[in-house]
DNA sequence: CTTCCGTTGCACACTGGTGTGCAATCTACG
DNA sequence: CGTAGATTGCACACCAGTGTGCAACGGAAG
């Protein structure tokens, strides 16, 4: 009524608030991929908050947990939707994906621990999205023979980014090191040949040692 | 002193002891198969046995889970080292291994749920011999240049045979299918050119449809 | 028959996590 | 200053699982 039509400014409070609950949710990530099975405890004191105040914000475990996956979700189909309508060649694009995806993929695998369990069911629904965009890709990779056909493409495509949260969750996920293994490792067991696999990641030797 | 020196009988009671222990411990590994956070009552219950006989077996629920491990690291060392006395080609070799020890993992697949998590530790430690000899595998492998090097022979296996893992926890578990499946697919993450590996299992169409 | 021993049924204490209720406190905003 | 809203601290009830103690039952062995 009073504001010149200017969405009001979210007065500082409202601020501060908003901050405290963001920060619950990037700790709570932080927290959970240390231990899948952490409390409500452990995350609030993480975020240098009382177990009550994360109540606050979330009623319950779950509403934690499924917050982060929309977050996860969001974030990765923007990536994936943005590279899919590039018209390169498949594996070019599972390329282009892995690299921009990396980040996130790291930040929020422990998405991938927390499948398994309680929320599984949860998740799964939520995650929805991703895996049928990964589905898409993979499958048009194989019309064109650029990728193997020994699986169906549902499960080759969660196959080859189930490896890649794997290498991210390993000792190897800091630098572009685990990128560059995870993005070569995905390729060849989509069937891509390894000549082929190093050219598009790039040049250089790829001897571990 | 009076069986002539033959061992004595496992006199009937003892036999039916064992019989139950071993009872509970083939329903555990079903019943963490669907679901690893599964308690002890639920155990027992699917062992037509009340709880507190599964405690006169095992004191306490790691005891089951180490038993089980042991039991799981027994058969695999011992494919594994069988398998690996073979100087065929380490490709070669792979698949006979994978075929072989199949029935294993799909058996002991929750093993690998159970690694992440309270007896993570524990089981790590059981499972080192197994990791060892996949490693080493997979390194004569690289020496020979049969198999990639753009990662580490430690990480490399494990990468590999958890693939494994996963397609014998997937649906594909049943049959033949998911087998072969799993032979290709880490085959071709092992860095195995793609006519090389439809060669080693044996001909016909990969196509899955 | 008596003894041994695996099994049972029930009780109990303990732990660790979840979610709620409520009064007290602090602080930005008006 | 006074108020509203976020945060705190502490209380509580609740639940599920673990591990233990003990008296009874039942069948096979001696």
């Amino acid at each position: 009524m009073c504001n010149n039509g200017v969405v009001p400014t979210e007065s500082s409070r409202v601020r501060s608030t908003n901050e405290t609950r963001d920060r619950i949710l990037d700790v709570a990530l932080d927290v959970l991929g240390d231990n899948p099975d952490a409390g409500m405890g452990d995350i609030a004191s993480a975020a240098d908050v009382v177990r009550r105040t994360v109540y606050g914000h979330f009623p319950s475990r779950l509403d934690l947990v499924r917050t982060l996956t929309e977050r996860a979700v969001t974030e990765m189909t923007a990536v994936l939707a943005e590279v899919n309508a590039s018209d390169a060649e498949a594996d070019a694009t599972w390329v282009e994906f892995i690299a921009r995806v990396w980040p996130v993929a790291h930040r929020y695998r422990v998405l991938l621990a927390l499948r398994r369990g309680e929320y599984g069911e949860a998740i799964h629904g939520l995650l929805g999205p991703v895996d049928e965009l990964l589905a898409d890709l993979v499958k048009r990779g194989q019309d064109r023979d650029v990728f193997a056909q020994h699986l169906p493409a549902g499960i080759l495509s969660q196959l080859a980014y189930g490896v890649v949260f794997a290498i991210a969750d390993s000792d190897l996920s800091n630098g572009t090191l685990g990128a560059r293994a995870a993005t070569i490792t995905s390729l060849l067991m989509l069937g891509v040949p390894e000549t082929r696999a190093i050219a598009l990641v790039g040049g250089g030797s790829i001897r571990w040692r």
